[in-house]
DNA sequence: GTGGTCTAGACCACT
DNA sequence: GTGGTCTAGACCACG
């Protein structure tokens, strides 16, 4: 992976956010085992304790749930997960949201500039 | 200011970005002059020459024109701030869909979403 | 080659012209590899950045396009070498326009001198 | 002035060709005195040689006269004059040409080129 | 003062 | 090896 870090965020919530996507596309299956904090923090070059901030905050939000000796595995109730995607998905918009704001559009014009943009993306 | 930089796009296209949104909010106006490169450049920590790079890009695209002794100045053309717009709109616009894609969201899932949170912002 | 440059214009837009000219001669043809940018530096005798600049503005143009790693290549697309060449004609013509107008010739006369030239050149 | 000189070409040829066109475009009147060959040298930053050996070139092509002690002149003969557009003007034409036909361009074109630049000229 | 250009030298990501 | 980017510092032309 070796990633880049946004110096505005907190490195450990970029961090969750990583597996966040990973587990709602499915690229992590419910219950499947989380690389190691200690493999995590290695290959990322951040400090262990901060990866370990990381898992603790997926495990608050039962993302994921950890089991001591074993490790950390993906939650199995599908709910959380669906949760999980709105919640990303709502952040993602309220950004999209705010930016658009600022550039002077009206919520009608965001709306279909979306629909406008899918279209697109179809096309090409 | 002090802007902090995202170490996987090249300094000189988010400066560049950042004036664009200034200038397609309004918070630069049509005719408007822009700080000077090297102001900039001593606000912003970076060469001049990266500075220089990013006015030159938007002089290229015609968002900015320099006098030479002067300074560089926003167009006065309002249909190319118009184009920028929908061309920065578009961009973000991409990338979000890339991201719900992802999440495996459905394009009719995405409009939804968008019309969903911007209800909830107005409400709030 | 060894190149001898106008004092009164860029470097890097005579290197870029120089290649233009290339082009649109077909002496480089749609496809085929540019000299790398070091090796082109070396032998102009100019800074690897000066010759940077120009293939940028020629990749810009959509005349060339940069693969990185791998090289500088001439667009295969022939409506652009098509436009290029239009463009090269036409401020070669502006030019010409210019000096005869300055010598007191009229427009139907620059068009019997360039009669006659061609006529002539056909003759030797 | 401030003359910047094309490296490829001699100096005392520019220089004569920069006479030729004011004395063509009648910025320099038959039977005006030139400036002194010292006068040109210093403003040019040249060797008086240089400017002595353009004004010789000038009075063998007739397109000049000296008088000792008195200066040079233009000539009054306004057929030389006109010779020396037409061969000023053939010289363009002729550069054009090659220029031209080394772009691929065929005679027609040339002549339709011609024609085009002029209209848009004049539109603008 | 302004932007425009050039040099020198460095590091990066990619094949 | 390739092009892409950045820094440092310099000189120029213009107003």
């Amino acid at each position: 992976m070796s990633m880049q870090f946004d110096p505005n965020k907190a490195i450990y919530a970029q961090i969750a956010d990583y597996y966040y996507q990973q587990i709602c596309s499915g690229e992590l299956a419910p219950g499947e085992k989380l690389p190691s904090v200690r493999d995590t923090a290695q290959r990322l070059q951040v400090n262990p304790n901060t990866v370990s901030r990381a898992y603790l905050e997926m495990d608050r939000e039962k993302i994921t749930f950890s089991k001591r000796g074993q490790g950390t595995f993906v939650t199995m109730d599908m709910e959380d997960i669906q949760g999980l995607k709105k919640s990303l998905a709502a952040d993602q918009m309220q950004a999209l949201i705010k930016y658009m704001k600022r550039l002077g559009f009206s919520e009608d014009e965001m709306v279909d500039s979306l629909k406008r943009s899918l279209k697109e993306m179809k096309d090409s």
